[in-house]
DNA sequence: AAAATTCCTATTTCGCTTGTGGGAATGATA
DNA sequence: TATCATTCCCACAAGCGAAATAGGAATTTT
């Protein structure tokens, strides 16, 4: 299950999505979404920091997209926020961390059938981006292409 | 993520899968699996409550899978322990809750791609079973169509 | 009767999540 | 310059659940 935080996060990247380019403030985000201001203002900063999201400070202020909506996927949003997608970390690709009480990660069962699991679950969500979500279809291929990130894969 | 409960019902059910229909004490379990003793006879309990095991009281004791283990899922096992697959409650077939803070549910954009995401990540968790996986394949269709359970589901 | 097991209840400890509050830094406007 | 509205930073508090640990009751075999 996500967090809170993470919830409140993709809320915010849709809604700031839907603005087609142009600064939405977090008070806004935070009264059409439901969301905590004080809370969103330090996601957004989050958001930020993971240079999914610029800012402007001051009277004309707000954040807007830092790329077009069709090059921000949902599984980068969910890992800056949450981190792995994977049910277990030896499972996972971007977050990998063996598994302590394992005896031998190779041949373990339990693994590979997460690792089978994970794949299936970043297929989905490492495709499907903000633009294609507001569009209704859930396809875009070529945003998977570009954005796809394999450094530091554990060899086992 | 799962929790580290979820870990060691998962493991200990493998464990257990493997003695192939007889039983294993929680002590030797723990042992091998490298599990706090104390801590899994409480999920060991759990487990027989949700039906997914047998148990023998006295000397001669022990767990033993209640099912044939191509009859049980991780899906199963996951849902017992840790709750839903889904990514949010809203999105959840077996747990599903109202999201509070959602203005239009049918039409939440967040949603019908977390949907799709529990759907791609249930299909592998509830067609991969203890047997397929010790067995190294993954697939089991049989068990897939039989363990199906489609109770309750919300409209929108 | 003794030994070994499952099973039940209570408690503890710890860290994380979800916020709230105050105010500093920044930028537009008059 | 003064003012106002915004992002941004820091601290902290309350609550909650997860991960055990402990002690012993109930049950079964020998």
């Amino acid at each position: 299950m996500l967090s809170q935080r993470c919830k409140y996060a993709l809320k915010a990247m849709v809604d700031v999505a839907r603005a087609s380019g142009a600064s939405r403030r977090v008070s806004d985000i935070a009264e059409r979404e439901n969301i905590p201001r004080k809370f969103l203002e330090a996601i957004m900063v989050d958001l930020k920091k993971g240079l999914l999201v610029e800012s402007a400070r001051g009277k004309l202020g707000g954040y807007r997209l830092s790329r077009p909506p069709d090059l921000v996927t949902f599984g980068e949003i969910i890992r800056l926020i949450d981190g792995p997608l994977a049910l277990l970390p030896c499972a996972s690709r971007n977050f990998y961390k063996r598994c302590e009480d394992c005896e031998d990660e190779v041949t373990c069962v339990l693994r590979r059938v997460l690792i089978d699991a994970r794949n299936e679950l970043a297929a989905v969500l490492d495709r499907t981006t903000l633009a294609a979500a507001l569009a209704g279809s859930p396809q875009s291929q070529f945003a998977a292409a570009v954005l796809a990130d394999d450094s530091s894969i554990p060899a086992g």
